[in-house]
DNA sequence: TTCTAAATTGACGTTTACGTCAATAACAAG
DNA sequence: CTTGTTATTGACGTAAACGTCAATTTAGAA
């Protein structure tokens, strides 16, 4: 079974060996011990870029980690845990669904920023090819 | 012109005094001063929404600075700073569609996650309603 | 005018998310 | 066997984004 060095996997993510230490320290990876040396598999590669596409959403570690127990699938069938979970996804899903509408407000904003600057550049066009 | 106190913006918009002034430290907000008290105008409080949804969407405050700055309609008329202007809306755009993107993967993961809770949870039903 | 509620400026504390040493161990190559 | 690379733990440092407390002012209401 593939494995990766600390630094290996870092590269590839780009993060550092520090930053992965701390991951596991806040239990958002668990790579196996070879020894002393830790060693990542591929489920750890997984998670940690579920990880890093928390942390693009402005998510804290602590509700990474939650999220990411969520789509592990060793919960126990109890019914009230899975409801629990359900109930969890729902209050995500509503978290996500109001960033989309703010990605949607900002970029709105942004093309009539954008229309406005180049309306005003095709102006000052006009007046120097005039005046050229 | 209307104004508010800080207590009264910040209650209106879930943040505390010292947040606000904060964000003045920084430069997100320009209250006005009578005497030695601020009083903020309907411009800080468009900022301040405008704030509040960067940190949503996980931009630094020094990021959501140069967003906000970038709807500010006092740019100068220079061509050159207006290109700069539309070289950075693409630039977060790009962010932001990518954003999207990321919310939209998650998403799906937990639909998946949620469906497949929902079948374990309905088979236990079968079982229990077949046994009882 | 007196009292109270709200505001101010420091200044230090706190949490999150790591960075940055230092000292040490394991291991491979020359 | 020395040298160099990569790993470890431990501990302290740091930047961002405020919280919190103290000591004062100030603004309104009675």
């Amino acid at each position: 079974m593939q494995t990766y060095g600390i630094r290996e996997l870092g590269q590839e993510f780009g993060v550092t060996a520090r930053t992965l230490r701390f991951y596991e320290d806040k239990g958002l990876i668990h790579p196996e011990r070879q020894g002393v040396t830790r060693r990542f598999s591929e489920r750890d590669k997984v998670r940690l870029m579920l990880t890093l596409r928390g942390k693009r959403l402005g998510f804290s570690l602590e509700e990474i980690k939650e999220i990411i127990e969520m789509y592990d699938p060793r919960q126990p069938g109890d019914p009230a845990q899975i409801l629990y979970l359900c109930a969890k996804i729902r209050e995500y899903r509503e978290i996500l669904l109001n960033k989309i509408n703010d990605i949607n407000d900002t970029l709105k904003l942004m093309d009539d920023v954008e229309q406005q600057a180049l309306e005003t550049l095709s102006a000052q066009w006009e007046i120097q090819t005039a005046n050229g």
